[in-house]
RNA sequence: CGGGGCGUGGCGCAGCCCGGUAGCGCGCCUGCUUUGGGAGCAGGAUGUCGGAGGUUCAAAUCCUCUCGCCCCGACCA
């Protein structure tokens, strides 16, 4: 391909509105544009990156048993009625009419009609297992579209559905996945972690995120280098670091204006860990009393599991429910629910004295949480202990790009996906979903990849294998050799880009850094002279000066080397 | 949905507080010079100042409403 030919349009400075890495890089390199919130073009080098990784995640998918189908992204509501889910999604859905009135959504994944299709045309155990998935695009009104590609209101999903006869058909399916999985990411070229995640409203028994590490991710994982534990930190569990001791008696303390978990350490000369944080949420069956220990961290939605959907209380709630503002809010002296972490079982706590200007020292669980329901309430941490081993968890901030569930009969019940047994007994078809999204596997390798001159792309997915750089396109041995070389390695089966621009060295060389090509050939005048060329790879920037006859060959071998 | 910020030429921004001729850098066009890391000089084009209404002799600037976009949080099936 030649560079003059192709829309690239590069830029100097950034969108002023992008903040990820990868927004920014891939908008300044030419990959992608904004037409509104949550909304992108591909551009010719986008277009490339995106398909490079849907081969990909195909070649995969075939392997394990996958069969590509296409499905309507205009769904009839009926369908979505049936599970139930018409009702349950709310503005995350697009609705819409249609000409004749008839309710209808666009599709944000397909469990419903791909459970439609097997309950029509699956009848027999025989048939069963199946694998089904599409590559296509879906939609959410997403509330907050953002960081560029990851989070948009239109994007390619890759979701694959199986349908097994019973629960041992779906682990072996849930495995195939697995496994296809890390072999998809391996090959775009990714870190990640594979972590324990919540099933969510999804329902069903069992699931798996596939997590890459960067800054621009929505997650946080807790992971354990000792023995591999590995969870989204939604439902990971820690042993929280032992709090000080000590053995205060039962007292009232004085702490006037002393609100926050941080002025009464300060005022008491006493640490977090020796202080019991109480939050009141609010559901819908009255105010609900949470505690955690004064360092840790309450996790929602660790606490949602328990009690259901709530909210924090708002500050005249507080004093209503309670009759003390806030900040000295504690666990005694009324009968409202409490749910306490585990870790409040042991050691003597100061806790707020539910009187306004005083906490209370010489807490206990023995002594005054005895009407308490303990529960895993609080956010796991850095430093806090692995529950398996003991060991301390690291805890990482992940782009989530890609889950597998196990879903059981979810979906096939609702829709009467059944089958029948060898016994002839009709019985609902064990399914199972997974997914992948194939951009956010591009921002996460751009995330993974760069240095301060641009994109680093990992050769499986770079928008081309090598970048030809003719200096000077004016001078006719530039070319010629440009030429030959360009001719020798797309012969050898590589992706290649000719910077045929009459532009200067300085301009080129920028945008090359920037678009990111892992492997680069400048031909020089001078260097020509000599019968040489410089080969350069993007990553390390590391330079060999070759013979022009031995470059096509020379580039090639790196190019598989390194692969 | 709650909180905050920003809309001025294609892009990045200044001007707004304190009303009075719309400006800078980059990009773009022409010419000359330059030619291995986003060139130099000279000349040139490009603006309903997001939109609507109001105040005023006069509004990018003040007021009201509205639309859009971004960030933090909530949400994320």
């Amino acid at each position: 391909m030649r560079y003059s030919k192709m829309f690239i349009p590069t830029l100097k400075e950034a969108p002023s509105d992008a903040e990820a890495i990868s927004h920014k890089l891939m908008v300044r390199a030419g990959f992608v544009r904004q037409l509104a919130a949550g909304l992108y073009i591909y551009l010719p080098l986008g277009i490339r990156v995106m398909e490079k990784v849907n081969r990909v995640i195909r070649e995969e998918m075939n392997a394990i048993g996958g069969q590509e189908v296409t499905m309507p992204v205009l769904n009839p509501a009926e369908v979505w009625q049936q599970t139930g889910r018409w009702d349950v999604i709310g503005d995350e859905m697009f609705r819409l009419k249609d000409r004749s009135g008839r309710d209808m959504c666009l599709a944000m994944t397909h469990e419903e009609t791909m459970t439609w299709l097997a309950a029509h045309d699956i009848r027999s155990y025989r048939e069963l297992p199946q694998i089904w998935y599409q590559l296509q695009t879906k939609l959410r009104d997403e509330a907050r579209p953002k960081s560029g590609v990851l989070r948009t209101r239109e994007f390619t999903m890759k979701d694959s559905y199986s349908f097994d006869k019973d629960e041992e058909g779906l682990d072996k399916s849930y495995q195939l996945h697995l496994e296809a999985y890390k072999r998809i990411y391996s090959r775009c070229g990714i870190r990640f972690s594979v972590v324990q995640s919540d099933t969510g409203m999804m329902g069903g028994s069992m699931a798996h995120e596939f997590m890459a590490p960067s800054a621009a991710g929505e997650d946080d994982v807790a992971i354990c280098d000792g023995c591999g534990y590995a969870a989204n930190t939604e439902l990971a569990l820690s042993v929280p670091k032992p709090s000080a001791a000590s053995n205060d008696p039962f007292d009232e303390i004085a702490t006037p204006e002393r609100r926050t978990i941080e002025e009464v350490t300060r005022f008491l000369k006493v640490t977090p860990d020796q202080l019991l944080k109480s939050i009141l949420v609010v559901t819908d069956n009255g105010p609900v009393l949470a505690l955690v220990r004064g360092d840790q961290t309450l996790h929602e939605k660790k606490l949602a599991k328990l009690i259901g959907p709530h909210r924090p209380a708002q500050k005249d709630e507080i004093r209503s429910a309670l009759g003390v503002p806030a900040g000295f809010i504690g666990p005694m002296g009324h009968k409202l629910r409490k749910i306490a972490d585990p870790v409040l079982k042991t050691g003597t706590y100061i806790a707020g004295a539910n009187k306004e200007g005083f906490h209370v020292k010489g807490v206990t669980a023995a002594q005054h949480l005895s009407d308490a329901e303990f529960g895993d309430i609080h956010t796991a941490a850095a430093e806090d202990a692995c529950v398996h081993c003991g060991k301390p968890l690291r805890i990482d901030r992940v782009i989530e790009i890609g889950n597998i569930f196990k879903l059981g009969t979810k979906y096939s019940v609702p829709l009467k996906a059944n089958y029948l047994d060898e016994q002839g007994n009709e019985k609902p078809i064990i399914m199972g979903s997974y997914g992948i999204g194939p951009a956010r596997i591009a921002a996460a390798a751009v995330e993974q990849g760069n240095d301060k001159d641009g994109i680093i792309w990992p050769l499986s997915i770079a928008p081309f294998h090598l970048l030809i750089v003719p200096v000077n396109v004016n001078d006719r041995p530039t070319m010629e050799a440009a030429e030959a070389l360009y001719a020798a390695l797309e012969e050898k089966g590589f992706e290649v880009l000719m910077d045929d621009r009459d532009e200067r060295a300085g301009v080129k060389f920028k945008d090359a850094d920037l678009v990111g090509i892992p492997w680069r050939i400048v031909i020089g005048e001078k260097n020509l002279k000599e019968g040489q060329v410089e080969v350069k790879e993007r990553k390390t920037g590391k330079v060999d000066k070759v013979k022009v006859a031995e470059a096509a060959e020379f580039a090639a071998k790196k190019m598989i080397e390194k692969d």
